[in-house]
DNA sequence: ACTATTGTATTAACTACTTAGTACAATAAT
DNA sequence: ATTATTGTACTAAGTAGTTAATACAATAGT
């Protein structure tokens, strides 16, 4: 397992899950605007993948305009605030979205669906209270 | 575009999403149980896939006991009731749990995912009270 | 100037998935 | 008996992702 606790799974492109790890962890801003990022071979190694694997992911983030990359300096997120903030709304948009149609998929009515997302989130709210104290 | 509105993306290997696509339909009753399958060449056809794809899609769920084929009459959904109202629960249970580990990757608060679920569950109602009406 | 570190590019080998094409055994229908 | 249809198995070729190994250009730090 990655420090990250990121599980990859065979289904698809490792190069993939790690954009869309990173994607996020810059969405919920995690990874701050302008924040410098490790470097290819330090962060491939931390995610214990090949340095050619970690470049792809991180290409595609860079087309995406979420990453800029400085020839000698390094990497770093975008200070494209309104992009963050785009990013994020898109990205919950496109989970929804995708949760909404599994669940019609599998036969759940609309009515149920809430009631299950909300015995779910309360039991997520207990099986919590107990590490968490802030 | 299939007949089945399945649109393969290229992330996951299309006899995954196949034996996904068949197994959820079992699970919501579409296909009912006991029924039989069209043949694997139809079927394969009718998906627009090659027949070893969909071949290794119905092999996958067979080894999980939501089908059984028979030598020379065809592949039928099972008659085991109790397996398939399991795998509607553990299919819905999946499907929220992954759901709200996604929502809370982009830095989504609990509170805040019922908000969202309940207004994207209102639109899609409002969109659909054109179409249908029985 | 030199060194280390940065991003980047290239090549080769390996694996998994997909497709095409073919073939065989079993049996229902004729 | 013959035919068509069923599931099943196999080989070969093509594609894409992963890894390994190497190399180069640019620049910050010394």
């Amino acid at each position: 397992m990655n420090p990250f606790g990121l599980q990859f799974h065979s289904n698809s492109p490792i190069y993939l899950q790690l954009a869309e790890h990173i994607r996020r962890a810059i969405a919920s801003g995690q990874l701050a605007c302008g924040q410098r990022l490790d470097s290819v071979r330090d962060l491939a190694s931390a995610y214990q993948v090949n340095p050619n694997t970690m470049q792809r992911a991180l290409s595609t983030l860079e087309s995406e305009g979420l990453l800029r990359s400085e020839r000698t300096a390094g990497r770093f997120i975008t200070e494209d605030t309104e992009l963050i903030a785009a990013l994020q709304v898109c990205e919950a948009d496109a989970i929804i979205a995708q949760f909404l149609e599994q669940m019609q998929q599998i036969g759940c009515e609309r009515q149920r669906i809430l009631t299950l997302v909300q015995s779910a989130v309360e039991a997520a709210e207990k099986g919590e209270s107990h590490g968490t104290q802030q």
